[in-house]
DNA sequence: CGCAAGATTTTTGTATACAATAATATTGAC
DNA sequence: GTCAATATTATTGTATACAAAAATCTTGCG
């Protein structure tokens, strides 16, 4: 795994974000940090400056680096912002996946509704990532691919909360087969268009669940 | 500016790379750099992480830090994803841009035809990337304007040279008009695919570019 | 009592010190 | 002379030290 300690802390502090465990705003105190994790000043330091690149805390100088949870805004920015990553996946995928890619892509839908079958949440949602993922894969394009899964990343806690959603998870694999569908036919534009809305969705049922708490 | 030594040195090696100062998979020797720019080591360990997080370069651990300058394959799948962003920009601008939007992006259209005009390369090569930027605010999704702008960053001097070839300027400003009537009338397919056009053009161009120069 | 000027404490940013690992040079056996 | 084992040097990663700036507290004036 990782030799150097810093990028240890930098992966548990990520970690800790975005369990919630900070609150907005609030400052990463150095000292504080480094007698928790029994190191110096030094590997703290920085990782902090990794949570800063990955936009997960912000760094005013002379003053310290504060974590940024994203507001409801924001969220909906990234939301957005994924829907349309996936659909350029979608769209170069379209015409460059492989049988054996498609064969993969299958196989793991399947696994998806058996996921839903067996009623595991948990089960279902690191599957239906395995899916998404074979799609980022399949644009063949590695930056834009490194792009999608860091983004999936900062989005995971927040996609899955949207699964609650009475029904969310069969909608979902409808629109899984037609993902699946548009990709087997190497139509790149609905194949885009329907990861744009599949993703889009998401988003929107989030600002629904966010919007129903705050009333 | 900077209150940090080190985000300065930061910028200052971005732009020693950017001129390609550094060769590809050159180490970044610390003590060396640090003596350059008359600081410790620890200043540039910080400016190095910079890099590091910007893909610029690559961390091995106890090794040090390389320069990954990219090559032909990833420059043309940064071109690719570019394109796919701003399309995306596009899509999302075409339905969201104000009247006054608008106006500043057909002068700033107005003042590339100018620079032509002139035959002043380097301000059409400035003034082609505020209209550019005016598309990514007009999306009115700062997430996805960040990103845009993060990869036109790096892509800046690549996408300079394909401007050389002989007529790219004027079919350049032919697709600029073509995008701005897309805006104007809303259609946001319109003006997704001809601003992916727009920029996967110029992969290609910088594709034949280099195709070239190999013979 | 409010508040501004100055003193004190915290905290950041940089320099230096040191330990551990990797790279390089040296030596010796064959 | 070649190669392996060891010794030496270089380099990274972490700890500590210190200076400068920011935050906090204190004091004195109105």
């Amino acid at each position: 795994m990782d030799i150097r300690r810093a990028d240890q802390i930098a992966n548990t502090l990520e970690q800790l974000v975005f369990s919630g465990e900070f609150q907005d705003g609030e400052r990463l105190d150095e000292l504080k940090l480094a007698e928790q994790f029994h190191v110096s000043r030094t590997p703290i330091r920085e990782a902090l400056q990794v949570l800063v690149s990955s936009g997960m805390a912000e760094q005013i100088p002379r003053r310290g680096v504060f974590i940024r949870q994203p507001g409801p805004v924001e969220l909906m920015e990234m939301f957005e912002t994924m829907a349309e990553l996936e659909a350029a996946c979608g769209r170069l995928a379209a015409t460059r996946m492989s049988d054996k890619d498609l064969a993969s892509l299958v196989n793991a839908n399947d696994r998806c509704q058996q996921a839903i079958q067996d009623t595991d949440h948990d089960r279902y949602y690191t599957e239906n990532e395995t899916f998404h993922q074979i799609i980022y894969r399949g644009a063949a394009n590695t930056f834009l691919a490194s792009q999608a899964l860091q983004l999936q990343n900062r989005l995971r806690a927040y996609r899955r909360i949207q699964l609650r959603f009475r029904g969310r998870m069969n909608q979902s694999m409808e629109e899984h087969s037609q993902i699946l569908c548009a990709l087997t036919d190497g139509d790149a534009d609905v194949a885009a268009q329907t990861l744009r809305g599949h993703v889009a969705v998401q988003g929107e049922k989030f600002h629904q669940l966010i919007a129903s708490l705050n009333r």
